[in-house]
DNA sequence: TTAAATATTTAAGTGAGCTTAAATTAATAA
DNA sequence: TTATTAATTTAAGCTCACTTAAATATTTAA
């Protein structure tokens, strides 16, 4: 498997776990950056070799073997993240950076030893899910988007799940991380801004936030 | 800089680093295994770039140039192997293996985080030494081949210069490590065989060991 | 339902990093 | 010194992962 396999593998997955589940060449062509027929080459190639399920003109969808590597460098990527994070001082974004690399000449022999090291994390610093051994996935049922959050509610945010560095340098130049508790002061179902309280900071936030904040309700005091 | 174009490199820099500075193009090609003929192609390719002084039939030399990124990639290399022996529990030559994957992909950031967090280590744990962010290579001019050491001696082995599995799982079952102390009983010249002492074990050593074996003397007790 | 816009595929071509086979040059041994 | 051997280079060709341009299919909006 090269890096632009397990890349292109990976896109697929990332653009089917998505609510508009859009895995058409095109995308796909465009988070990676390639032309559409280089997409199309790597599809035709990839049918080959049987790890994605491939009509003419239809989105892709990644058969069982491919579902099963997609988890894995997924699973190496947030094992370094979380080995990253814990050891080095390094940002959420900049684990994310060198992840993305590391992941793809990593042998399932090193994850392992970072995934004991880790004391075998559910969870990497973003909050995302680390797929285990056997590509299970645990997933947090109990928390939602900011966007869905109730006014006048207590929450603690759960997940950050983005790759954007500038998303990560305004969480934290306002104290938004893992475990951090907001009050939700308004929806504007309008706009689909958000308007939350955190100690005496309010924040503004729209849909390019709130969509990837993930949060729990939390009990009132 | 390509995977291929650094071990290249590398390989030019450690073949020349030898007494022998054997860095003829088939001996690089051997050491990499790829042809002669692929060997030739990169030597141009890479004269162009002005990493190597290249000379119709005549053996490769590193440019300044050339030299600052081997140092770059062995640094990198050392660098990974001294932090995951500290960190996993990986053996001598598991932390090679992976090191010789993830040297490649590791930024420049990465490495200067790994190396504070090791408090800037002069050596690795083969006790190879690490060159600094500028290249800088810190010589022990102490220690000398085990080959070479003087019998009815006392030494301690300062450092196992190898990348062989099976020199390493030797080393391992005879408890020969950094920092273990030996005795040299005899040194047959003929042969090129050493015979050492460890408490009460005795070893006979062929020259494939005791020519990557480094040891300093140690006053006796 | 048809025209226009968009997405996809095909075709042709590129550079990197290899290969094998043949030709050439250099080293070595008689 | 020459013949043999070994090393190196050249030539031709392969796969991978891309590109641009043109052709074709699909979707969408009038």
């Amino acid at each position: 498997m090269t890096v632009s396999i397990e890349n292109f593998i990976k896109a697929i997955y990332k653009l089917n776990k998505q609510p508009e589940s859009d895995a058409r060449l095109s995308t796909i062509a465009s988070v990676l950056g390639i032309s559409n027929a280089a997409a199309t080459d790597m599809a035709r190639k990839l049918a080959v070799k049987e790890l994605v399920h491939y009509t003419k003109y239809k989105p892709l969808e990644l058969t069982d073997e491919g579902n099963k590597l997609a988890l894995n460098v997924i699973r190496k990527h947030r094992l370094w993240e979380s080995f990253l994070y814990q050891t080095l001082d390094l940002s959420l974004h900049e684990i994310h950076t060198e992840a993305e690399h590391l992941e793809h000449l990593t042998s399932d022999f090193l994850a392992d030893k970072i995934e004991k090291y880790l004391d075998y994390p559910a969870f990497d610093p973003h909050g995302d899910p680390i797929p285990n051994l056997h590509g299970k996935v645990e997933n947090d049922h109990e928390q939602l988007q900011l966007a869905e959050a109730l006014p006048g509610q207590m929450y603690e945010i759960s997940r950050l799940f983005s790759s954007e560095k500038d998303f990560f340098d305004f969480c934290a130049s306002n104290e938004l991380g893992i475990g951090s508790k907001l009050w939700i002061e308004k929806q504007y179902g309008n706009t689909g801004m958000t308007e939350i309280r955190m100690d005496d900071n309010k924040l503004l936030l729209n849909q390019d936030f709130t969509r990837v904040i993930y949060v729990k309700q939390k009990a009132e005091v």
